[in-house]
DNA sequence: TCGCGTTGTGAAAGCGTTTTCAACCATACA
DNA sequence: TGTATGGTTGAAAACGCTTTCACAACGCGA
């Protein structure tokens, strides 16, 4: 009475007395066999612990209703929160969510995207624009369509479901700006390789040209993404002979490294230094003092590129894509600066 | 000059001038096949930017050098660590991972796990043992090996790569009676069907009974896992008439939560209760006060859930498991009892 | 010169599905 | 009675790869 050891579709047809073209029917339409074969069939499949073997419904329909994310990072869950949305969304649609972790790693990432490929993902969500031009060039060779996140691009070179990088950096620095702070300086993630990051260094400086300033390069710190980083950035930053009255963080693991540091370093944040975050993770409103920091459309993300993948697989002309909003969420992490 | 709609192993072939089968051999023995066809039909793959068909491999060979990992959640960055370091392992063995996640749903995982299943991953990864029996049932059948992280169980049943939770929570639990206290609570996440978060709790009762102590009802509050958690059951605790003076927590953001609750209630950590986190995540160190926590061995899970698959699949008699060892981290956030 | 291994290569048979296509059988209609 | 119609079903051909098997070509020693 143990299943055999690879139950196929064959058994399960000579089982019900049926051919296999049958059994198949059976269970993509059922409505297409009559009851009393059907009814048969099913009996069989349960009574065998049938499970289609993907692999050659993959290569039969070509697709595997699969589709692939590759994220820079898992670990910090800074992806999370969109991944997941991704995910149910899919799962509602019929699609699998399969993902994987490239470590902020360029070339963890390229082996990512083509084993995904090769394994036979239906369509790849990615995380930023940049990356060499080859694996975009696979990708349209294989027609896999694919969506990008967390950037938006006006060239329509790439779909992308994002935000304005450079525009929501710049309204934290505008905020700043705005409470009078004219000595602002900037934490940023590594900036070759990553269009987010450049973007956001940009946003800040802009801002700044806006209203006449620049930022100076000493103002601008460049870390590998973490709170280690965020904290060895604040310490040099208060370091200066002149001292930066406020700070822009590219990610909200510097800002939490920024002001964890400055609470050991002794410099009170907002008094005497305002920090701003990125992104708005759950720690941002528990922070002492809560951080005001940039949010961004996590779950909004996650939603739309689902249901762009869906409709475009479906055949279906995809719903247009807009960049979608972040907003600045002002907490207590910032103030006018001290007077001089 | 474009490439064919699909490349596939055929087309290299032909342009190569050798036979499908000579094309395969170079992609999978290289060195059984002569110097000069092996560069002709590299070239060829490279210009043609052929891919190979990954559902035709795995149907060919039966076997698809993908391993499936479904875990509980990934916005907490709870099981990021484990899930990277398993992915490199595994990735230097030839395998993929692709992770999904069930939002801590069992019907979810349930779903993903026959999902990946049908899909033909080669092994899976699961965290926590308890799960609806007829999943094993499956996994049995179509003899597909498995491991399962986060926990250590003594009888043989399944293979755990993981420690022993409740002896991680009842060091956690001593440590505050050695240092005194008499009055300790736990925060837990929710226990039904959730063995890590029962063996902790139970660990935190025992650890009490070996000192002729109790766990009253009214100091065990069950919340699902998050900041959120932590601070209501934190709140709670404090308006209990008898407040305790140690509070275990069955997770790190419960204890973050314990924290930031207490200041906003006044409440001295540890002058006036003593709490302690688990899982050590990266916040820990940071927190204000710094967080007493057990550290998990989240990597070494990876690494050593990698390395038992990848030999089971290789046909190797796998290594032995033995159970990992959790560590107590002592920071700041416990001290002794106040006097009372 | 003749076997006899040894290597390197190609032909072809799977792997387990889906999906055309043709055949079949009622039924309905003229 | 014969023909058109429509709904069910099975045979067989893909899908793109791996791998067995046979065969040629090539030394090598006898």
């Amino acid at each position: 009475m143990t299943p055999r050891l690879r139950t196929t579709i064959k058994d399960v047809a000579e089982a019900a007395g049926v051919s296999p073209a049958t059994v198949s029917r059976c269970l993509n339409r059922p409505q297409s066999v009559r009851e009393v074969l059907r009814t048969r069939v099913l009996d069989a499949v349960d009574a065998l612990d049938y499970v289609p073997n993907g692999a050659a419904q993959a290569l039969a329909t070509r697709r595997s209703r699969v589709i692939g994310a590759v994220v820079p990072s898992l670990d910090t869950g800074l992806f999370g929160r969109a991944v997941e949305a991704l995910e149910r969304r899919l799962g509602e649609a019929g699609y699998t969510l399969f993902i994987a972790s490239s470590s902020y790693d360029e070339s963890r990432e390229a082996d990512h995207i083509r084993n995904l490929v090769s394994k036979g993902v239906d369509a790849l969500v990615l995380i930023g624009a940049e990356r060499d031009e080859v694996l975009y060039r696979i990708l349209r060779a294989k027609q896999v369509p694919y969506v990008i996140l967390w950037v938006s691009t006006t060239d329509d070179e790439h779909p992308c479901v994002g935000f304005d990088n450079r525009m929501a950096a710049g309204d934290a620095a505008s905020y700043l700006l705005d409470l009078g702070h004219r000595r602002i300086a900037v934490i940023t993630g590594r900036v070759a390789r990553n269009d987010r990051a450049r973007a956001r260094l940009e946003g800040v400086a802009n801002a700044l040209g806006a209203r006449g300033l620049s930022l100076p390069a000493e103002y601008v710190i460049e870390r590998p993404f973490g709170v280690d980083g965020g904290r060895e950035a604040m310490r040099e930053l208060m370091s200066r002979r002149s001292r930066p009255t406020g700070v822009v963080c590219g990610s909200e693991l510097f800002a939490c490294g920024a002001v964890f540091e400055s609470a050991e370093l002794g410099v009170r944040v907002p008094e005497e230094v305002s920090v701003t975050g990125f992104d708005d993770l759950w720690l941002a409103p528990h922070l002492v003092p809560p951080l005001t920091s940039v949010r961004t459309p996590q779950t909004e993300m996650g939603r739309h590129a689902a249901d762009y993948l869906v409709s475009v697989l479906a055949g279906e002309t995809p719903p247009t894509l807009h960049p979608l909003r972040s907003e600045l969420v002002v907490r207590k992490s910032t103030a006018p600066p001290p007077a001089e």
